[in-house]
DNA sequence: CTAGGATCCTGTCAGC
DNA sequence: TGCTGACAGGATCCTA
């Protein structure tokens, strides 16, 4: 789940919790995405928490670095020492990131890749998969490292003609491979790719090279709106996933229009959304509202003609 | 250089 | 019930 909406709902929700808060000791179990060593990091105290694309950086105030990224199902919860299992209370715990029953269970548990203590509670960072990575670094080389430094623009920093002129560098592509390459542009996965895709009206197939300016300055909207709004609502969070009524849900019901909505019908036209398969990822779309742009322009010469 | 596919790992779900 | 294969909210590595 974790795409650049959720990073930054982390980054917003923990930082009550730790900011200015120390790091008795870290307990990485062996083998499991814990990159540098404990003494870097034990009796250091966060001074801040920042977030690059998918990757959050919390910086130390020993002159080190936790980068963590949670890829594909790395979850961050917090537990305060006063929390209560089960009891959703905002003051002691905050759970977010791929959503599971990790939010609401005891912990630490099997997926569990590193504890970080405190006095004040204790920081889990869980991961269902082995893909996601705690990495410590000396601060003034994150900018060094590979995937910070190869990173593109963020949506909200990106002009409608960059993201063009590499749409046509990368015209043979389609566009939601572009999408979702975090060289080219910062922060969107697998939903918001095809959301901002359906927002645009323009199907995940489209050759990225056959994309006019207007729609390019489209998608980058749609990324900036499809990902503020699940930032506004808080992403994947405990307290979108917990519902009143104490069962679990999904945060994507709120507002997804297409994503994990096949079968059901477009809020737009009415049409019945599709799945398939594009740049090797599952991918959602509506048949009616999102056409690809080659067969458009096709069927506009045979009209003319 | 780009493009496409395999791959890392564990869990879940659909279909026998 | 148990087995099997597909596939998953990410990114990298390898090949052509």
């Amino acid at each position: 789940m974790p795409e650049l909406p959720e990073v930054e709902t982390v980054r917003r929700g923990l930082k009550p919790f730790i900011l200015n808060k120390k790091i008795i000791q870290v307990l990485p179990e062996p083998g499991k995405g814990f990159y540098g060593t404990t003494t870097e990091v034990d009796g250091a105290k966060v001074i801040d928490i920042r977030r690059k694309g998918k990757a959050l950086l919390i910086d130390l105030d020993n002159g080190n670095t936790l980068m963590i990224h949670l890829r594909m199902t790395g979850q961050l919860i917090w537990r305060g020492k006063n929390a209560k299992l089960g009891q959703v209370d905002d003051a002691e715990q905050f759970a977010a990131g791929h959503p599971s029953k990790n939010f609401t269970s005891e912990l630490p548990n099997k997926q569990t890749r590193v504890t970080f203590v405190f006095a004040e509670g204790k920081l889990f960072f869980n991961d269902q998969r082995k893909f996601g990575f705690v990495k410590v670094l000396p601060t003034a080389e994150v900018e060094l490292d590979k995937f910070i430094s190869e990173l593109g623009k963020e949506p909200w920093e990106m002009t409608p003609e960059e993201l063009y002129t590499k749409c046509q560098r990368h015209g043979r592509s389609p566009i939601k491979a572009v999408l979702l390459n975090q060289k080219l542009i910062a922060g969107l996965g697998n939903i918001y790719a095809d959301e901002s895709l359906f927002y645009a009206s323009v199907h995940p197939a489209t050759p990225a090279g056959v994309l006019t300016e207007k729609q390019v300055a489209k998608i980058l909207e749609g990324a900036c709106t499809t990902m503020n709004a699940a930032i506004d609502s808080g992403g994947s969070t405990m307290a979108t996933y917990v519902r009143p009524d104490g069962t679990t849900g999904d945060y994507l019901e709120k507002f997804a229009q297409v994503f994990r909505r096949e079968g059901q019908k477009c809020n737009r036209c009415g049409a019945i959304i599709e799945k398939t398969r594009c740049a090797g990822r599952g991918t959602h779309y509506c048949p009616h509202c999102q056409v690809v742009s080659a067969s458009k322009m096709a069927a506009r010469a045979t009209e003319s003609a």
